[in-house]
Formats: C-alpha cells, structure tokens, sequence
DNA sequence: CCAAAAGTGTTTTCTCTACACCCATGT
DNA sequence: ACATGGGTGTAGAGAAAACACTTTTGG
C-alpha cells in the first residue's frame, strides 16, 4: 500500500521533554536542561529532545529521551504540544512534539547527570533557550500550574513521604503567590486523600513536622466515582 | 547544516480536523465528515485530513484543509493532540496532529460540501471512523466542554446575532445535560459581554426572543485586566 | 526562657442552586 | 380565549476567604 503515499514529503520529527522538579530545601521550582555538547548550537542551553526513530511510537521516544537522561522510568509523562513552524530549527525542517515530565529531583543520580551535562536550573532564573524552547517552557508552565490544581500531580515533585509545610511551598512555587495555610491544610486534609504517618521531619524545626504520604488507590477509587481533586486554593 | 541529521528517519505527517457545527433547529451539534472518495479505506467516514506538505507549517497544513473543505477562512481552530502510535495508518507510517475547528453550519456553503463529499453527522449518532478518528473525536469534545466553560467560544457556532434561549440549547447540546434557565441567563448575562438588539427573533415563538451579539472588543479588554469567562453552570 | 516553625477554628462573604409564575402574541 | 415559548427574582446552602494566637522544643 506503501506506493499510495509515493508523492508525499517526509518530515523530521523530534521530541522535547520539559522536565520539572522542585527543589525541598529552596522552595524553588527547577528545569532539568541540557548544556549542548554538540552542535548545531553548541556550548548552549536546551530542553532535552531527540528524534523520534522508524520503530518507536512518540511516546516511546519520548520515554526513550527521558529514561536515557535520567535512568530512571515510570516518570510522571505527558504530551503537551506540537510545534511545527517553518523555521524553528535552523539546522533543518525539524517538527517537534513537547512533552512534560514530573520528577522528584531527589530521585536522581548525580552521576548520570553529569555524565549527560544535565542541569537543574530554577524556573525564575532560566538561561536563554536555544530555538523555541522558551516558548515549550512557558506553555508547560500554564500547563502545570492548570493541572496541580485538578489533578493530584503535584506529589510526583516530593519524596514518597513529605510535610504540609511542604506541600504548600510546592504549591507556593508553582502558583508563584503565598497561600493561606489554615485554608491550604483544611482543603487538602478535607479530601482525606493523605495518610500521616507516625514520624516527624525534624530538619527544619524544633518541634517538627508530621509526614504525610499521599494515597493513590484511595484517590483512585474516589476518582471513579465522580469525585474531583481541588486544590485550587486562596 | 543539512548534513547534521543525515542518518535521521523521516516521517510522513498529517493533520486531521475535527470541525464541530451547530444546528439550531435541531439543537444538535454535529460533526463534519468526509466520505473517502479514494484508497485507502475508500467509501468510509473520516475526518477532513491532508499530509503537511514541505513549504509550509503546522498550522498552515491545518488552514489549507479546512479552507479547501469549507471555502471559509478566518475560522477559530486549535491544535489538540497529535497521535504518533506505530500502527494508526494501516497504509503507512504517519503521524497525526489533530486540530478542531468550530464553525456555524449556516456559513457553509451546499455546494462546496457536496462536492467535497463533507457531512454533517450528528455528534449523538456518529458513524463509524477509520483509524483513530473516533479517538479523536473523543478527545477533541473533552476539550470543547472545557473551553466553552472557560472561554467565550461558543459563539463560533452561532450566527453573529442570537437569542439567550439558542445559547442556551448550545450549551445544553455540548454538556450534553439540560442547564436551569435562569442561572444561565443570569450568569451570562451579569458578564455583560452580550449587546441586547433592538430586533426579535420570531421563527421559533410567538412572542418573540430578542437577538444578542457577542461583543468581542469588550471581552478582550475585560480579559486584559484579569476578567474570566465562566459558564460552567447548573 | 526565647526564638522559630508547626499547628489550629470561626466568622463573613460570595457563589451556586433550586424553584414557579407572568408575559406577549398568533391563531 | 388559549396554547406556546420567552422572560423574570428570591431564599437557602455551601464553598471560599480573611484572619491571630497557641504549641513544641532545641539551644
């Protein structure tokens, strides 16, 4: 059938991976960037991407990208846009397909990370991007901020156990504003979705905070039956 | 700099438009579709899709289908998904874009549609799709209950001038559940965006209901100084 | 004993929902 | 005069927002 398609143009196709992470300790929201050790556009800053290859689908690929720069899978991963400018890349006609990834930045080996000249670099303090990276960035950005406040994806950015202190510095980060904290630890202790634990993180104060850990079947179970996670918060 | 990608595969690209219209008679939302006049899958349903040519960008593919189908530019379309599974196109490998498109049934043209081959199918009783189209239909109507809650793009698939009783059987088409009268009215209309005719409609009663236009000016310059649109009613 | 961060309730405001009757007019 | 669809307001419930003091403990 292949010869019903003889006349079309063929195209390059990559993908983009704007991968997150927060920073505990700076209360800061982080991009995982690539210092380009290859040209075209050497020596400069890039979102991590690769091309999509003749016996992968895009997702896979872009799995492919984001296993391979950080060792690590079943990373929180979903697709978010597709660029397809004329002249985006100047190296070539290049059509690329975002993708955004959730990681804890705890989670990852520093070793690998050098090894792939990534860096974490923090969202208020971005490097200039090579081609429209930047535009990539902003569009996750509005992405993330949408969908921590639906959807419980915010977790994926904390260790498996983390305070309410926590939780709300992460949001604070993410919605780049202060949150009351009365209001804050009522709406999401309300939806009974987060199991404390018996132990304390002592790190950051005398008294210590409880841990929590957030519950994924329970959400699960409550999600198939109508209920909405909201933490769209004053 | 061509050389940079030379052992990289290339691939075969489409867009694919799912273009919703509204009945106002029959209160109906629909979906225009093409019966293939051609291999492959020839004599079934399908979306209104064309391959992304070399000259041209994402977009422009996605305006040049719509254009030709409809003979209407200028239309409100949005990139949605694109769908890169190894095995959608049975004739090859492609990979898909999907935009939607929102057009009023009244601007369409009988003759251009027929000679297209292009339908209008009620959205309640669709037939069946080659490939991934359902799937992406599917997607493609999440996403307009979404929009049409958030932003005022309903009125794409009105004429410029309609009643509040229209508007509401629009919504009540796209939410696919019955919308209580007065909260509706009271919530759109406290927006004040809608500018109040001096004419009545008279088709469809004896009294009459008055005509209302969108007043897009206004609601860009609420919307510049932080203003939401917001129809999720009862 | 004090500094530093964690934890905790109540009141007010606003938004959402439910709900039933009168109006205008053509036949 | 009546049938048909258009148009209108209010009261109650629930959610969101504003807001300040007490607790714990290591040094």
């Amino acid at each position: 059938m292949k010869h019903l398609y003889a006349n079309i143009p063929k195209h390059y196709l990559a993908v983009d991976c704007i991968i997150f992470g927060y920073d505990i300790v700076e209360k800061e929201l982080k991009l995982l960037l690539i210092k380009r050790s290859f040209e075209p556009a050497l020596g400069r800053w890039s979102l991590a991407g690769g091309f999509v290859q003749e016996n992968e689908s895009l997702d896979d690929a872009a799995c492919r990208v984001l296993c391979t720069l950080t060792g690590l899978s079943d990373l929180y991963m979903e697709q978010l846009y597709t660029y397809g400018e004329m002249n985006r890349d100047p190296g070539a006609r290049v059509i690329s397909t975002s993708y955004f990834a959730l990681i804890g930045i705890h989670e990852l080996d520093p070793e690998i990370q050098k090894k792939n000249g990534a860096h974490w670099r923090s969202i208020s303090n971005l490097p200039e991007l090579i081609f429209d990276h930047r535009i990539m960035v902003d569009r996750a950005l509005n992405e993330l901020v949408e969908k921590v406040k639906v959807y419980p994806v915010g977790f994926e950015l904390l260790p498996e156990k983390f305070t309410l202190v926590q939780l709300q510095n992460l949001y604070e980060a993410i919605y780049m504003r202060p949150v009351d904290k009365r209001n804050f630890r009522k709406k999401i202790l309300s939806m009974e979705l987060l199991d404390k634990q018996d132990e304390k993180e002592r790190e950051t104060s005398k008294k210590g905070a409880w841990y929590y850990r957030f519950n994924v079947e329970k959400y699960r179970e409550l999600a198939r039956n109508g209920f909405f996670f909201n933490l769209a918060v004053s």
